[in-house]
DNA sequence: GAGCACTGC
């Protein structure tokens, strides 16, 4: 491409990164660490830090990432005795940066990790009780609130990260206000809390926490170059195959290049595109190695993105959002951002989530630009206008805006918040939402109104049990129910494959083949029972990585369900739930799944179609479930994701069964004003097969529905889905 | 009739 026609602007701006902490830190002896620690420029203000943060109950630290705050200033902190021998926690959204600033930290300070300093995460706790500074998921923290709301073992709670505002920080920062508080008026040792984050929005942070005292850390800086593109692209997957070229012909081979894409398919089209081009290239243009990563992939080929480039070669790497935060890859000079991801948004009107490419934001464009000069100086190509880049929102929506929240309302519940619609979240999610959430709760049985005032609330027994479990609260409410139908085992199984990712997994071009071998798994009452025959094959063949790999078996999300299991499984022992099995009676499976997912339904049509009980949506069978090509007359679903329809994930079949129905509670029904043929089979009190048939009512659904709490509320809501 | 960004407990 000649350079003359190159579609970008120009600008330079200075990017703010720390030194590199890729290294191997554990082969380092600690007198280079403690000359590494000497050398950053936050050393510099080690003093001022510790002062400002002793002087104040809340403070705000904000660097860019590697900037050396996550792993100085909890040390710091600890080394002035600013907490007098109480712990300091320090949070972090993912594992693996808990874990690794954990070891890091560990080997500056020269002690065994586990020992003074330590960290938890689920599945993983090296705390012990001589642990002073714990490294840690947000969400850990969040479940030990749950068992101590006033977080009692901390001197100081620091909120890593705070930037990207997930749920469980969001709900955190409530918390720790609220515990403060508690603190002060029991006249109990204080709680200071540090937020850090990469973000310039301070003020809001700030004011949240009392007028915090905002701390700027100092980074070290790459000269990033932004390139803008100088007109609007229509396809911007075009548009990152021009560049790529481009780079490649007008860059040394050595520097690699990260393109910034919104998905597995889009991922894997460009890579083929990519590998078609290179091979109509000159030969004496240096090669191209194209990588893919994206979180579905085998971790053995996500590893590749770390080999180093082969002398004369370049790396192109099509990433997800994956390589914004989760993933570092060591030497990238250029990024292509294309201005697009795909995200999540939830309606909580009808309960669809929608996975759907929208653009992103200031803030996220930053991010990814930052990839590029980690280590050196880089460039950026933006694959639209400056112009557009303006009018692009500059922060991205909070999570807890456009989640379900029923789990948080639990939680909240569960942490003596009585007033949920008027917790002091930093950006509160609308009423709307949260009545939606509550509103699920109360279908389920896990709340009540509390008589201390109107609006407020409580947990109910159930509710308590529920809030012992890591899962969506329809989920805890499955195991729970597990013991009525003596089927705990297989629950058990189902539950933990429901809660990881997709256990079935075949990259695009061989999904034929694939479906080949997962119809030996398939079964007529759902996917749900297909999970459990495919849980059972695994244990059989004990998790034979080759079986896996013939069966298209995700080998990975499988251990992981495992795990999960393993952890409910004692979860269920410290509840005393009897372990039972159900053998091949599937129909004790159905009726205990519905006791949680009965909400979750939908009903065939004359015309073929189905539509959902609760607000008679319509809804698809998705084309991954098994009765994609079934009519069941009514179907149950997980999720609702919205594509080009609206399609349940995964489904299972409901069939009539043994009838669940209790006598007092027809008698509320007969109470309700629905004039209906529906009820007139209610009050008469007959209930054989043929009423059901002939009056399209579902047994499963409704015995659940009538079996949950027998408040007014529920049944209204009871006739007004189903009855006709 | 046709499809799954990323975390976390």
């Amino acid at each position: 491409m000649d350079k003359k026609q190159s579609p970008y602007k120009k600008q330079k701006y200075f990017h703010n990164q720390g030194p590199s902490t890729s290294k191997d830190f554990n082969s380092e002896r600690s007198n280079d660490l403690y000359q590494e620690r000497c050398n950053l420029p936050i050393y510099s203000a080690r003093a001022k830090l510790i002062t400002e943060i002793r002087k104040a109950q809340n403070s705000i630290v904000i660097g860019e990432t590697g900037s050396g705050k996550t792993t100085q200033i909890p040390q710091y902190l600890m080394e002035a005795g600013v907490t007098k021998g109480k712990v300091i926690a320090c949070t972090q959204p993912r594992r693996v940066a808990a874990t690794t600033i954990a070891a890091r930290v560990a080997a500056e300070m020269g002690v065994q990790l586990g020992d003074t300093v330590g960290y938890t995460v689920r599945f993983d706790d090296t705390t012990s009780s001589q642990t002073k500074l714990k490294f840690m998921t947000d969400g850990m923290l969040l479940r030990e609130a749950i068992l101590n709301p006033l977080l009692s073992r901390y001197g100081i709670i620091i909120l890593d990260e705070a930037h990207e505002r997930t749920v469980h920080t969001d709900v955190l920062f409530g918390i720790v206000k609220a515990a403060q508080r508690q603190r002060q008026v029991d006249n109990k040792n204080p709680l200071k809390v540090v937020v850090m984050s990469a973000t310039m929005d301070v003020d809001h942070f700030s004011n949240y926490f009392s007028k915090a005292p905002v701390l700027y850390v100092q980074g070290r800086q790459h000269p990033i170059q932004l390139m803008y593109a100088s007109k609007a692209q229509s396809d911007y997957i075009y548009a990152a195959l021009v560049t790529i070229f481009q780079i490649h012909q007008e860059y040394p081979a050595n520097e690699d290049i990260l393109v910034f894409l919104t998905g597995q398919e889009e991922i894997e089209g460009v890579s083929r595109a990519v590998t078609d081009v290179a091979k109509d290239l000159p030969s004496e243009s240096p090669g191209l190695i194209v990588c893919r990563l994206y979180a579905a992939l085998p971790q053995a080929i996500q590893r590749k993105v770390f080999q180093t480039t082969p002398v004369g070669q370049r790396k192109v790497i099509l990433a997800t959002n994956i390589a914004e935060t989760s993933i570092t890859i060591p030497g990238i000079k250029h990024v292509i951002d294309t201005g697009r991801v795909k995200a999540k948004s939830y309606v909580p009107g009808s309960g669809v989530d929608m996975l759907k490419v929208q653009w992103l934001s200031q803030a996220q464009a930053w991010q990814r630009t930052g990839r590029a000069g980690r280590e050196d100086s880089g460039t950026c190509w933006r694959l639209y206008t400056e112009d557009t880049f303006g009018k692009l929102p500059a922060n991205t929506v909070p999570e807890i805006q456009r989640a379900n929240l029923a789990n948080v309302v639990l939680q909240l519940l569960a942490l003596n918040v009585k007033d949920v619609l008027n917790f002091d979240f930093m950006d509160p999610p609308t009423k709307e939402s949260l009545e939606k959430a509550i509103d699920q709760l109360h279908l389920l049985g896990a709340v009540e109104e509390n008589k201390e005032g109107a609006q407020l609330l409580k947990l109910t027994s159930l509710g308590r049990e529920m809030v012992a479990f890591p899962l969506d609260p329809r989920l805890s409410k499955v195991i729970l129910a597990a013991k009525d139908f003596g089927c705990l085992e297989e629950i058990l199984s189902i539950v933990s494959l429901l809660s990881v990712d997709s256990v079935i997994y075949a990259h695009p071009n061989k999904r034929e083949q694939a479906s080949q071998h997962w119809k030996k798994f398939t079964s007529s009452d759902g996917d749900h029972i297909m999970l459990l025959t495919i849980y059972r094959s695994f244990k059989a063949v004990k998790g034979n990585k080759k079986w896996c790999f013939e069966n298209f078996i995700h080998s990975r999300n499988m251990k992981q369900a495992i795990e999960v299991r393993k952890q409910l499984r004692e979860l269920c022992v410290k509840a005393k739930l009897p372990f039972q099995s159900c053998g091949h009676d599937t129909a004790a499976i159905r009726k205990c799944l519905v006791q949680g997912m009965f909400m979750n339904t939908a009903e065939l049509q004359v015309d073929g179609s189905y539509l959902s009980l609760d607000n008679k949506q319509p809804v698809s069978i998705h084309p991954s479930s098994c009765l994609f090509n079934c009519k069941p007359a009514y179907a149950l679903y997980d999720e609702l994701v919205q594509t080009s329809k609206s399609y349940m994930r995964p489904g299972m079949a409901l069939r009539s069964c043994a009838r669940l129905l209790q006598t007092t509670v027809c008698e509320e029904v007969k109470q309700l004003s629905c004039n209906s043929t529906a009820m007139t089979v209610v009050t008469e009190g007959s209930w054989g097969s043929s009423c059901v048939n002939s009056n399209r009512i579902n047994e499963d659904v409704l015995g659940s529905f009538c079996n949950q709490n027998k408040s007014y509320h529920k049944l209204v809501y009871a006739s007004g889905i189903l009855f006709k």
